[in-house]
DNA sequence: ATGCGTGCAAACGATTTGCAACTTG
DNA sequence: CAAGTTGCAAATCGTTTGCACGCAT
C-alpha cells in the first residue's frame, strides 16, 4: 500500500500549492485541463483525498457546496464569508500560535492523540461589510 | 421571512438538545419517527439547516459521510476520531476561553464579522489508543 | 386570510468507484 | 513484473426541491 508519484500527482500539488485561492477538486481540474488534456476529474479527486489524508494538504469544508483545498499547510486560520462565498487566510502571530497550542492542550488532557485540526471561521468579510452600507 | 415554531420544528430542536451524541439528519430522523410516524426526512433536512443558519445549533462536518448537528451552542472544542468515527466533545475552562478569544480577535483585526466558529480536531481517541496497543 | 412549513417522492450533483489499460519502482 | 494509478463513465447516496395541502400567525 504504498503511494507513487505520477506525473499527475505531482502536477496537481504542484498546481494547488501555485495558487493563493482555495479550489474545489472541478475548479482545480479546470485550471489544469488545459495543460493535461487527459486528465480526468476522478484522477483530481482521488489525488487530493490522498493528499489530504497524508496531511501534505488541507481539506477546507465549509458546507458550501463542495469541499476546498489548500496547499499551505503551515499555522493558519480559515475565514470563510457567507456572503461573497470566498475563504481568506489569516495569517497568525507568535501569540497566537501559543494560544492555538492551549487548545490542543485541552483536547490531549483527555489522551486522545491529534492529527489535524481546523479553527474554521464564518461571517461577513470586511469587503462585503462596507458593500452592504452603500 | 419570518420563521414559524411548528410542532416539528419544536420537536426537532428538542430531541437534538436531548441527546448527548452528535446526530445526522438520518440519525435524528430515526430516534423520531416511533415518536412521530409521519415525520418525514426532509422535514428533518430543512429544519436543522434553518436552525444552523440561526445559530441555534451547530453543524459539523468532519468528511465523514454526512454532516452531524450539535443541539449544544456553549463554547466547547470537537474532537473526531478518524478510527471509531466518534465525535467528543471536549470542554474547556476559563483559560480556554480566554484563549480562544485571540483567536478570534487575529481575524477581527481584519474587519471581518465573525458569526459562527468551530474549532475541530481529527486523530485517534484515547481509547482506540488502547485498543491498538493490545 | 397569508404564506411558511410539511410529507412525499423525484431530482440533483458532488464524489466515488469498477474496470481495463498503463505507469512506477 | 507486481501493484498502485489513470481515464472514462456509470453508480452512489446524502441532500435538496417541486408540488399540493395543511397549519401558524
Amino acid at each position: 500500500m504504498q503511494q507513487r508519484n505520477t506525473k499527475q500527482k505531482l502536477a496537481i500539488l504542484e498546481t494547488l500549492r501555485g495558487v493563493k485561492s482555495h479550489p474545489t477538486a472541478q475548479e482545480l481540474y479546470d485550471l489544469m485541463k488545459d495543460e493535461y488534456p487527459k486528465l480526468s476529474l476522478g484522477t483530481v479527486y482521488r489525488n487530493l483525498n490522498q493528499l489530504a489524508d497524508l496531511g501534505q494538504i488541507l481539506r477546507l469544508d465549509f458546507n458550501d457546496d463542495s469541499v476546498h483545498f489548500d496547499g499551505d499547510t503551515s499555522m493558519h486560520l480559515h475565514f470563510y464569508c457567507k456572503e461573497c462565498h470566498q475563504i481568506y487566510d489569516v495569517s497568525v502571530d507568535q501569540d497566537v500560535v501559543n494560544v492555538a497550542r492551549v487548545l490542543r492542550g485541552a483536547i490531549e488532557k483527555y489522551g486522545h492523540q491529534i492529527d489535524m485540526s481546523n479553527a474554521m471561521y464564518q461571517g461577513v468579510c470586511s469587503s462585503c461589510i462596507r458593500k452592504n452600507i452603500n
